[in-house]
DNA sequence: AATTGGGATTAAACCGGTTTAATGCTTTTT
DNA sequence: AAAAAGCATTAAACCGGTTTAATCCCAATT
């Protein structure tokens, strides 16, 4: 409980002005004898003095830090993704402020307005509302300069995600060469841009293959396991012979909702799932997935998001991380 | 990109001093004339005036915020945990910083660090580490109350934990019960002490029924999914009729190993698990396991850490959250 | 009419740093 | 010997707020 050493006393202690120990603490020591250089390092690490960080952030205008939004820490996408933005971050001195939306408009905004409130040099925004404009809207009022992920900036801005038509693709024909001709998929009943791209790169792909989608084989649900256990029934419902869903968490749903049906992966039904969380290599049987650079989007996106933070002039950049597809054991080839 | 507005500005344009502004914008209004303040509020949203987060901080000696540090964003049990964090601590106009370390305590230390330089007002540490004491000195020395999960404080201290021992004895219950006496624990290579307290919980009371647990029947690995797997052919080659794995996360990665070795859960052998987290219903067969309640422990950890901030003087707690048996199908009876 | 009192407002100090523009002293140069 | 140059150091302004202790002005008391 020792009361904060600031950098007056460190001052008064060395005997010269706070601005001799300002300068070199800072590395503008150069013109400083060596003499009061040893002194000023010296009682540093015997007074433990740390500079104060709301004082340094306000006069630098900066506190180094980066708002993070993302809908869902429970989601290992995102953890992954988050990781990769910590460990980008940190080697630049930067710190991420991590905020979790629960997939709540409301939330978001809250914590939109938190980070602009504590002065955050940038965001990073991994949002779960489709209509992003209000982020602009608040963000560029403040002028703080954001990266999307995953979703189409409204007026021209930086982005990053990866590519979701290819990945839908992938799927399709991937499923078409295995004789899947009936699908059906388990998608968002809000999806955001990224989901109506896998959505759309599936769709097409099916269409251009002479054996289009109808559309009462899209079901829609939340991106949750549960989302895709509740949504068993009415994808049954279709009779497909495999179900994509649009992402691995859903297909964790699907895996128990149909063990319950009594049906047999992929003996008797194909699914595939979307993202490659980790867990797909565990759960029985294998998951077939698309695998999505989860943590290199993160560090990609840090890198730029702080890149714009320090010149504001870069040019804007609008980043597609590539995708592939993870062949594993939940589909199997029908004749 | 329109520059920040500040409170001299908006004192200007109302033709008022800052002072005024100050007081008004913080709700001390009672001697201000209603035509003054309504004015001042109106010039704020006019102009979109924010205070300015350091400044105010700087001031104030606070910026309420609360360093969070764990072991690994990508466990669920911490997701929900930091889950409870937020939830709790917004409500009180807290912000939390985490830091997830990977399981390193260099990581640990260097967050630490992080969060002493960010003046975090106060920590909630789950470290990953089983000798805290440099937590200890590096939180004290510069006068930052911090809340230890699942760890024994050094010095006496705040801390948060659910009942381990009981835990583990509710697991050995069960599979005694279930008639298995030969069982072998997956545990951590170097166990924090929430790990060791569920052993001896489960150890103990084996050691009670007459039937003690051999030494060469605790196989040591990563608290992870790959670890259980890895660990899979050591605990197999004890020929246990049962597995306890610390921890969900490692019970999964047996499962996949069991599924290779072609052994059936739970005709073969039977498994249990450790935290609840929501994986475990999904998974076939779903999870017998203890019911851990994460967001419960991290709400209670916010609010006890936000307490300790505001009153230093307040007695120190240690609360121990109960647990449950979560029976579901990974454990079969044997006769 | 002088004094008191209270409502409305603000000047000025302060929080803990950084930075710019001096200042004072030696030492060279001319 | 005076002027210029160089080195080491620091005074003072500033960042954007909050807070304490005035100050000002007008109505109410005595």
């Amino acid at each position: 409980m020792t009361k904060k050493v600031t950098i007056t006393d460190l001052a008064a202690r060395a005997k010269v002005s706070v601005t001799t120990v300002s300068q070199i603490l800072n590395g503008k020591a150069a013109r400083f004898s060596s003499k009061t250089v040893e002194k000023v390092k010296q009682l540093q690490k015997e007074m433990g003095y740390v500079p104060d960080f709301n004082a340094q952030s306000l006069i630098r205008k900066s506190g180094r830090t980066i708002g993070v939004l993302v809908p869902n820490l429970n989601n290992p996408f995102f953890s992954r993704f988050l990781r990769g933005i910590e460990d980008e971050a940190i080697k630049q001195d930067y710190v991420p402020l991590i905020f979790g939306s629960n997939n709540s408009q409301e939330q978001e905004t809250h914590y939109l307005f938190e980070s602009v409130r504590r002065a955050a040099d940038g965001m990073i925004i991994a949002s779960a509302v489709s209509d992003i404009n209000y982020i602009d809207n608040i963000l560029n009022q403040n002028g703080i300069p954001y990266i999307l992920i995953d979703q189409a900036p409204v007026v021209k801005g930086d982005r990053v995600d990866a590519n979701n038509e290819k990945g839908g693709a992938l799927l399709a024909d991937y499923l078409i060469k295995n004789g899947h001709t009936n699908v059906t998929v388990v998608c968002a009943t809000k999806p955001t841009l990224n989901l109506q791209e896998r959505l759309q790169g599936f769709v097409e792909t099916y269409k251009k293959n002479g054996t289009p989608i109808p559309d009462a084989n899209i079901i829609t649900t939340d991106m949750t396991k549960k989302g895709g256990y509740d949504a068993t029934a009415a994808a049954l419902a279709t009779k497909p012979n495999a179900i994509f869903a649009i992402n691995d968490e859903v297909a964790i749903g699907l895996y128990r909702g149909l063990e319950e049906a009594g049906l047999k992966i992929p003996e008797d039904i194909s699914i595939v799932g979307y993202d490659d969380i980790d867990l797909g290599e565990y759960i029985y049987p294998k998951l077939t997935t698309v695998h999505q650079p989860a943590f290199e989007m993160g560090t990609k996106a840090a890198q730029m998001i702080i890149n714009r933070i320090e010149d504001q002039n870069e040019p804007i950049q609008q980043v597609s991380l590539p995708v592939s597809l993870v062949e594993r054991d939940s589909v199997r080839a029908i004749d």
